[in-house]
DNA sequence: TATTGTTATACTCTATAACTATA
DNA sequence: TATAGTTATAGAGTATAACAATA
């Protein structure tokens, strides 16, 4: 079959960013972890006291989303609230979550490292800094 | 804030992809299109008689949700379907198809070299190589 | 027996608007 | 006046199962 999409960077991105987060979506589903709830993990570890709204803006999540997700985290003794102030609510690890957010970035660096074996070395180095060049 | 997710090159394939498709997704638009839709056109202009099925497997499309995306296409008038055998279709582009993609193409080429433009010179080339290597 | 086209449906993810309370 | 957290809801996209008809 005749087929240009493959030419074509755009695509190229959306097929590639499906199939690896097909691929690393089915990892973290085996510590019940979908690849946002890590992220979030992930950021909360990295900044202590941060806010859902912060987190969102980070993550590009709309507030209104953050709500169900933070929801299932805390159900699950990931995470806990403490008041920041009248309105605003610190978000942190417990034990439980920490333990779980590192085995979720062993499974997430053992991923990137696979990913990375699957580039050709001359083009390996490149592929981050041109992909964080069309977002950041 | 600390953040390490843009090391990480699953996160910011994600993010790129994103980012692109609301951005090409919007001009796309403007023909009345999704990126899926002038998939599905560009195919079927460079094979013509393929069938739906064929069609999905190319793209990753399951069957079951080929149906109303070619239904919508040929209420549009943009493409028609011709008894192949008992029970498969060739499908083919109208001239109101073939003019829609071609308007399809000169958005997307448009916006691949903006993509590319965006990118450091040094890393420009390597981005497509290295998708490919990811899912192909 | 495998494949094509189809229907129906469920689920996830995301977007939008609106509301209350607080900074 | 802007922001935080929340509720409710709608839409898009995708996945799954099943079916009839044909290769």
């Amino acid at each position: 079959m005749r087929d240009p999409l493959p030419q074509l960077p755009g695509y190229s991105l959306r097929r590639a960013a499906h199939a690896t987060a097909t691929e690393l979506g089915a990892r973290l589903a085996t510590l019940g972890l979908r690849q946002v709830d890590a992220s979030v993990l992930i950021l909360i570890a990295e900044n202590a006291d941060i806010t859902a709204s912060a987190l969102g803006r980070q993550l590009d999540i709309q507030r209104a989303n953050m709500v169900p997700l933070l929801k299932k985290l805390e159900d699950e003794r990931l995470i806990e609230r403490q008041p920041l102030d009248g309105k605003s609510q610190a978000l942190l690890l417990t034990a439980a979550g920490r333990a779980r957010m590192e085995a979720a970035l062993g499974i997430i660096h053992a991923f990137e490292d696979e990913l990375l074996a699957r580039i050709p070395a001359r083009h390996r180095e490149h592929l981050l800094p041109a992909l964080n060049a069309l977002w950041r």
